[in-house]
DNA sequence: CGGAGACGCGCG
DNA sequence: AAAGCGCGCGTCTCCG
């Protein structure tokens, strides 16, 4: 059932039923801009396009439901208050995004889908009063047209797939593991190279009885019997042990874990016909980062990016947002010195040069600045940073403030971080009683979350900035004239996106106006996002067949 | 036997 | 002194 919505959401004409949505949908898709609202795009959507039906643009009640929800609070409290994450004195980005809303589409076989539709098109029509009673209207409508955009880019990725060369990635892991070991009894039995290691570590432990490195504590007794008395086995600590059982294990353990995590096995679960198709999980991380479902996609090892390789006569444009995370915050801070270090070139660099000191200390200084770390060895570094950029530092210790006080804050489109827990609530209250003493734990947990909320306001702005920036490149391409009047799917795909990384997957003689897509993606992502700023937003681009060779 | 949690490590 | 942010997933281990 469709029906056609005004620009309020409010119903015009009368409802239509339709007896294939598919073609009906590519029929409106065909004479103009629609909008299509529905309850959730990630199955429909998928449904559309294995019938050949791609559509510009939509609104995702539950996606955008999520929002508002933690916009308002779970359980109606009031609107949190906006001042701690909104740069301040920027000018707003433009209204001119708001919809013309002409279909309304409802796909469910419900036993009365009258009433279902109905009951969509007045949570539609709630949903834009909310976006409309939003601080910043302009920016918050904007993050839902993103977020809904998002949902059609992953089902579009997942349905193109990553190119996947199996032949490469199983020359790779034979040459590092040794051939594809049999299953015996369904199991398969541990590779060459790793029962060599794990003979190896035993004797180097000089062990009596075989010691499996895959078990950390059986490992922790063999190294402390060996005479290597450490706090775990983690790689980075066993890294600070001078002991000839060491490099054996570090090789032992990033070899393995290429196994278990992308060998054959993963191998054959997760690449078809040429391509990895992961599950992209759209506002799957309180940030708004993506995470994705089953294969590990945002996870690949680089070593693999090897695999990852063009079609004949293709190519790939794999672009990067450089330092996004640092300019971010240089943009929502308004700190002036900071944005102009962020205005062109090595972010990194202008800072360095800025506290006078080493680009590889300027780096830490301002990871730990966002992570909330001290900057370890680095901490005057970071107390430098503090002086020079006073506003900057300022803008994320609001943010930590906020969170230490069990506030919220938001992203600079006004996404809203998790409120705090009952039980962190509970752990870090006043009993009231001066003679109680306090959980010991309360100070640790308060300043968890100050790094936490410190952290998000920087991690979500850098994440809307991705999305505006994905959900504009997909419009340009698809608007191009890449792939023009070629019977088949000869335009540019999306084939990959990773927190400020995209890979467009184009024929050969696309690849320098695909380029120019991104450029002009993100250029027009900054001024929507960020409006007027100092702070550039560059994208490193590299036209390769290979993804390894990017970078 | 399956679930839950710790551990460890890959990515940004 | 203790320690940085966000994830997914495989193995081991314990427990019911």
């Amino acid at each position: 059932m469709l029906h056609s919505l005004g620009d309020d959401g409010t119903p015009a004409g009368e409802a239509e039923i339709v007896p294939d949505v598919a073609v009906a949908v590519a029929a409106r898709e065909a004479v103009g801009d629609a909008r299509w609202v529905w309850r959730s795009g990630r199955l429909l959507y998928a449904r559309l396009l294995r019938s050949g039906v791609r559509v510009g643009r939509c609104h995702d009640v539950e996606l955008v439901g999520s929002l508002l929800q933690a916009r308002d609070g779970g359980a109606g409290a009031p609107a949190p208050d906006s001042g701690d994450a909104w740069p301040a004195g920027e000018p707003q980005p433009g209204t001119s995004e708001l919809p013309t809303l002409p279909f309304e589409m409802n796909e469910s076989r419900s036993a009365d889908p009258a009433a279902e539709l109905a009951t969509l098109i007045s949570a539609h029509a709630d949903q834009l009063a909310r976006i409309r009673a939003d601080t910043d209207p302009a920016r918050f409508g904007l993050l839902t047209a993103a977020e809904s955009a998002g949902a059609l880019v992953a089902t579009e990725m997942s349905a193109a797939g990553l190119p996947w060369r199996a032949d490469v990635h199983d020359h790779l892991l034979s040459g590092l593991l040794g051939p594809r070991p049999p299953a015996v009894a369904g199991l398969p039995l541990r590779p060459a190279r790793l029962t060599e290691l794990a003979a190896q570590i035993t004797d180097a432990l000089g062990a009596a009885r075989p010691v499996n490195p895959d078990s950390p504590a059986q490992l922790l007794r063999a190294l402390a019997a060996g005479g290597v008395r450490v706090s775990s086995t983690r790689s980075a600590v066993l890294r600070q042990v001078d002991h000839p059982a060491v490099p054996l294990l570090l090789e032992y353990k990033e070899l393995a874990r290429l196994y278990t995590a992308n060998g054959w096995s993963w191998l054959a679960a997760w690449v078809k016909d040429g391509r990895f198709r992961p599950e992209y999980v759209v506002g799957g991380v309180v940030s708004g980062r993506w995470a994705s479902r089953g294969g590990g996609a945002l996870q690949i090892p680089r070593l693999l990016r090897r695999a990852v390789v063009a079609d004949p006569g293709w190519t790939l444009v794999v672009a990067d947002a450089a330092q996004l995370e640092p300019r971010v915050l240089a943009a929502l801070a308004g700190d002036r010195p900071f944005a102009q270090a962020a205005a062109a070139g090595d972010l990194y660099e202008a800072v360095a040069a800025a506290i006078g000191g080493e680009r590889a200390q300027a780096k830490v200084a301002l990871l730990s600045a966002m992570y909330g770390g001290t900057g370890g060895d680095g901490g005057q570094s970071l107390a430098l940073l503090r002086r020079r950029f006073p506003q900057a530092a300022a803008f994320v210790e609001t943010a930590a403030r906020a969170g230490e006080e069990g506030r919220v804050v938001r992203s600079v489109l006004g996404r809203t971080c998790p409120p705090p827990s009952a039980g962190w609530l509970a752990l870090t209250s006043e009993s009231g009683d001066p003679d109680e003493e306090r959980d010991p734990g309360a100070a640790a947990a308060t300043r968890a979350r100050g790094r936490f909320t410190r952290n998000f306001v920087v991690q979500a702005s850098a994440a809307d900035w991705a999305l505006v920036m994905l959900a504009l490149l997909r419009t340009r391409l698809a608007a191009g004239t890449a792939g023009d009047g070629v019977p088949g799917s000869c335009r540019p795909e999306l084939v990959f996106f990773q927190h400020d990384e995209v890979i467009v997957h184009c024929q050969n003689d696309a690849a320098t106006e695909v380029v120019a897509a991104v450029q002009a993606a993100a250029t027009e992502a900054s001024w929507l996002v960020f409006g007027d700023t100092d702070v550039s937003f560059p994208m490193t681009t590299a036209v390769v067949d290979c993804y390894a060779d990017a970078k």
